[in-house]
DNA sequence: TTAAAACCTAGTATTCCGATAGGGTAATGG
DNA sequence: CCATTACCCTATCGGAATACTAGGTTTTAA
């Protein structure tokens, strides 16, 4: 299940893309156009920009920009920096894996096997997606 | 993220399913040979047999049993038994759908139109492998 | 200088997960 | 019949994660 932090930051993000290159949207816009509480929102946002997915200016006029033309934006990035690892089982998670305590051989482990390609799938979907295709 | 509680289920489907077919398992037999909490398998196992995946037999040489065969026996139907839905987003799910508080226009909102794909995908690669294509 | 805006830290209510515990019930073999 | 075996049910519980909330700090433009 997605969190809300994810879809917020989603919704968030394409509502900046919306408007026209480099101008700064305030929290409180975002906030009231698409419901999401302000508090939350800015939590939300300040993970974005500390991961270099948006920039931002303090102060009178400030607000929240892209840091790069939406269509470079890959939601892999937006995925991974809002929900973590985009794989269902940290064994097959390319970028943060983890062994399974049970599990002697992962090669013949069932759910490793379902889960690979469950992912690979999911990976195609989320790479060939840049921010421009959801506006 | 996937629960332990649907992993451990999978693995306990392919382990009944690596036996000769019509076989009885005992909880036991596979709680030792995957590595699963003895009582934690038996809820997961009898959600299982109540959802028509297992049927069981009790009594002294009882224990679970698939009543299709394997390859019959999809892992859609192993997940949303489990798991839940297979969409990340309720209003995405086929099978649990639910409309967003916020979205007005369920149609222009950009997590959807991403999601609806990721769902799609997931599907197909769920609905192609069958318990018997991960024994 | 003052208002507006992002920034930062901390806390909290709620929910869910994974596991545990303990007993109850039913069926089988001898 | 009766003891064993194994399924069935309820209840609880700690810990982690979610989804916020509160309140103050810093920066900037006018």
């Amino acid at each position: 299940m997605l969190s809300k932090k994810t879809k917020y930051g989603i919704k968030a993000l394409t509502f900046i893309a919306r408007q026209e290159k480099g101008t700064m949207v305030q929290i409180a816009t975002i906030s009231e156009n698409e419901n999401i509480s302000h508090k939350f929102l800015e939590s939300i946002l300040l993970t974005l920009r500390k991961s270099g997915i948006l920039g931002a200016k303090k102060g009178k006029g400030g607000g929240y920009y892209l840091l790069k033309p939406s269509n470079e934006i890959k939601m892999t990035e937006v995925i991974r920096t809002l929900e973590g690892p985009i794989a269902m089982v940290p064994c097959v998670s390319l970028n943060y894996y983890e062994k399974c305590d049970d599990c002697p051989d992962e090669e013949a482990c069932s759910v490793h096997k379902l889960m690979i390609q469950v992912r690979d799938n999911t990976l195609q979907v989320l790479r060939n997606n840049t921010l421009a295709d959801l506006v």
